[in-house]
DNA sequence: TAACTGTGCTATAACACCTAGTACACACAA
DNA sequence: TTGTGTGTACTAGGTGTTATAGCACAGTTA
């Protein structure tokens, strides 16, 4: 359900969160709809529970999730979604296709990689 | 003509690489062209020189920029840049235009994101 | 009640980042 | 040659983040 490398550079709850995230925005969960328990993942993935932790506090704070003690965490409505991280999807795409322009990829093959549906980029 | 900031959870030594790339890709420095010395950059941005080798080297990896001792380092032509650099940029795009799909962001806005050229995304 | 849930706290170890200081070899111009 | 500027390399230490372990409390649900 969720990788998570410990090679990585990148802070495993960051791993966690952006995993969280992709199961969301690829609809694998639904708004509404329950995430993995704290424990669960934990004991899933052979994590600290608080690492896990950060990382949902991380994705709720995003607008992604919220939580209820005593029942879980959900998946939250995409129009809850901040207004700052739809800016900085929007900065980080203008600043990609801007430097790779400079590259001399096409824009063709630029508008096609915004259009494509399925892919496991993560 | 590049800013870091202390307080940006980044660290400095990528804030100074993108900085420097941003230079290049904008064509403040084109081609061939003498990138600001070790030194020099040091003393205007007030960090240590250590860390301004830091992202020279970076930057040097990623095929930005090639260093010549005794001389300086200079901006590197863009058919130097690796295929990992385009590949990763390639997976960022996507990547951000997937999710402001669900986020409800409609298509021709992420095409003229991608198409725009005069900006100041860091 | 029992088992699950989120949440909070302390303490510790490991690591990346940044700094300070020093040193060497090379290129270039006076 | 001498002086200046350049990239590069090394040691050492301080600091903050990350991840871990362990414990506890309150709320929800069957």
């Amino acid at each position: 359900m969720i990788e998570v490398d410990f090679r990585d550079a990148r802070p495993i709850y960051e791993q966690v969160r952006d995993g969280l995230r992709r199961l969301i925005i690829t609809g694998v969960i639904e708004a509404g709809e329950k995430l993995p328990s704290v424990r669960v993942l934990s004991a899933s993935l052979a994590i600290n529970p608080n690492t896990i932790q950060k990382a949902m506090d991380a994705l709720e704070q995003e607008g992604y999730a919220y939580s209820v003690p005593g029942r879980g965490s959900f998946a939250a409505l995409p129009t809850d979604v901040g207004e700052g991280r739809r800016r900085e999807l929007l900065k980080r795409l203008s600043a990609a296709a801007q430097e790779l322009r400079f590259l001399g990829v096409p824009e063709e093959e630029l508008i096609e990689a915004v259009r494509k549906r399925e892919e496991d980029d993560r």
